[in-house]
DNA sequence: CGACGTAGGTTGCTTCAAGCAACTCGTAGC
DNA sequence: GCTACGAGTTGCTTGAAGCAACCTACGTCG
């Protein structure tokens, strides 16, 4: 049958993957962040079959993250241009590659590194900031309801919720509504 | 045909999504983030399948990522839990979370949001910074060859790499090897 | 003791999507 | 008029997602 839809899920988290979670999504997105915007770019970087690519990119046109214009330049017909929605995936792209580097690669075979031009300081890591910038403690978050909180469900401190658990500790798992 | 692999690609956003990358598996590591760590826990919250659940849990344990282990108390066979490098997932988590409540939920819909227990602060973002925790301006990232580049092929000097397009400006794509 | 419930799966079947190859369509160059 | 190229589309095959049914070990209620 056919793939779960997650966007009715109430979730960040499911929402965004209901966009960007097929298999080559993401690599889409991280070529058109280096630079990549025609169809060929795609295509001879990823190695993906022409309707897959095809497909993927009409998802990623109608979903926002992409925009395809018609060039004017003989030969090529279309480019694909991230939009701003589109360029703040650079972000989560970040996170998957600092996760995959450490994990997978290990310190000694991380192929590529991202550091700042003018200072020539590497990337190292992401960290959480709250509005006015100040660094947030990652090990110490609670999750409070937002604007978008539906009615019908109990409220975060009616519910059995947990902390993120981001440091080693606090077992007891209970049971939880969707996040 | 089987699904491409990502794991040869030599890349760490590929290395990460091709252990993450399945449809259900990073909906599973954000509920174990908010405390899951029982087989009825996930299958209720998410509504998966049970062969794929038992499925995508298997390969989470096989790639570090979780842990099971056989529980004494009657009736509760197994708890599945964080490795640190499932917990360190809590910063792609949150990174995909953001971006769905802004992008797709809009502001006023968030459902949930995370704040510092001690301080009430909100997480607003995520920023970038290097080794020291200073912050990097993520508009001005050049990418540089790690020690994992291959030798066989030319450093990023000799190639046309752009820098990553977080910011409107340098348009002229040209083509690039694998990142 | 037998019926039933529960946790944590496995097996079988059906449909959808990924991969591959071949073909199309418009423009451009020779 | 022929060929080449960019950017796809169409058709076919296999693998994975979804669903339901079944299984097995343990506990427990009557």
């Amino acid at each position: 049958m056919s793939r779960t839809r997650f966007d009715r899920m109430n979730c960040g988290v499911a929402q965004a993957l209901d966009q960007l979670g097929d298999w080559w999504t993401l690599l889409i997105v991280r070529d058109a962040l280096l630079g990549a915007t025609r169809f060929r770019d795609f295509e001879s970087n990823l190695g993906i079959a022409k309707n897959v690519l095809s497909d993927r990119l009409a998802k990623l046109v109608q979903h926002g993250v992409l925009t395809r214009t018609r060039l004017d330049e003989p030969g090529h017909r279309y480019a694909y241009e991230l939009t701003r929605k589109g360029r703040e995936l650079w972000i989560t792209i970040t996170a998957l590659r600092l996760w995959g580097d450490k994990w997978i690669f290990g310190e000694d075979a991380v192929p590529a590194k991202f550091r700042e031009r003018s200072t020539g300081r590497e990337v190292a890591g992401l960290v959480a900031v709250d509005a006015e910038g100040r660094r947030l403690d990652a090990s110490d978050l609670e999750i409070v309801p937002g604007p978008g909180w539906p009615k019908r469900e109990r409220l975060p401190d009616d519910t059995p919720w947990l902390s993120p658990r981001l440091k080693a500790g606090g077992r007891r798992a209970r049971r939880k509504a969707e996040p």
